[in-house]
DNA sequence: GTAGAACTTCTACGGACCGTAGAAACATTG
DNA sequence: CAATGTTTCTACGGTCCGTAGAAGTTCTAC
């Protein structure tokens, strides 16, 4: 499948993913301003509507990926987790679908790239210890 | 236009995934007839129409998790995939949403069981020779 | 402390995807 | 050809997401 709607992660949609990547690369969080400034120049100047990227931080809390505090009249928002965290979440969350994760981990062994095989060997090892 | 899976797998929702599933035991194909019967089984009896089962292979179809061939006035239709290969793409298509994928993987790497992570462990060392 | 600006919440629309299934078309088999 | 099983067409209602106006709230500056 693809990944599963039922019950785990919430998925993301295109902006929503587009808002959390502007917040991952900001741990000390920024405005909804903010936000719609980096969106802009991102694809290129045309700025979204203001109630838009506050309509998706808002659906956004609501899946606990992001929450707030408030900063002068302001919120300051932050992610919940980190990319790689929410990441690996997904990616775990996927695996789960299937009962036979042995068969199913050995596919991903042979799909991921050479690289990649090597910084899991990395990451494994290092778990050993 | 909410759709980022533009490009990526395609997802599948739970009524498709159940199909799936059925197809997914047996490699052999089976009919849609089949497939009424086997869902009805799985969840206490009541059988779903015919025709709504049609029109989830049809758009599985079109998804491309499955295909069919004639059998009799009837079709017999087949995973395209195993669920060990469509499950190591999906994780593999979330791990490609970020670009430190050293980070994602170490992180995934702390998450897994350990029997998980000495199944990829194992994995991973076949790859090698 | 009040007016105006900045920010947020409410409400909403349209499109995509999915579960669901009737109606109509089609293919087999007798 | 006719009856029956199978498939395609069409469709509706629900949910999710992108999008944003209108209305409400909260500061700041006077």
């Amino acid at each position: 499948m693809a990944d599963e709607r039922a019950g785990t992660p919430r998925r993301l949609g295109e902006l929503e993913r587009a808002v959390m990547d502007v917040l991952w690369t900001r741990p000390e969080g920024c405005t909804a301003q903010e936000i719609v400034e980096r969106l802009a120049a991102r694809d290129g100047g045309s700025e979204l509507a203001a109630t838009t990227v506050l309509t998706v931080l808002d659906r956004l809390r609501r899946k606990d990926f992001v929450d707030r505090e408030r900063a002068g009249r302001a919120h300051r928002y932050r992610a919940v987790s980190s990319r790689d965290d929410v990441v690996a979440a997904s990616m775990l969350a996927v695996l789960e679908t299937t009962d036979d994760r042995r068969s199913a981990l050995v596919r991903f062994a042979g799909a991921v790239s050479p690289e990649e095989a090597a910084l899991l060997r990395a990451a494994l090892a290092e778990l050993e210890e």
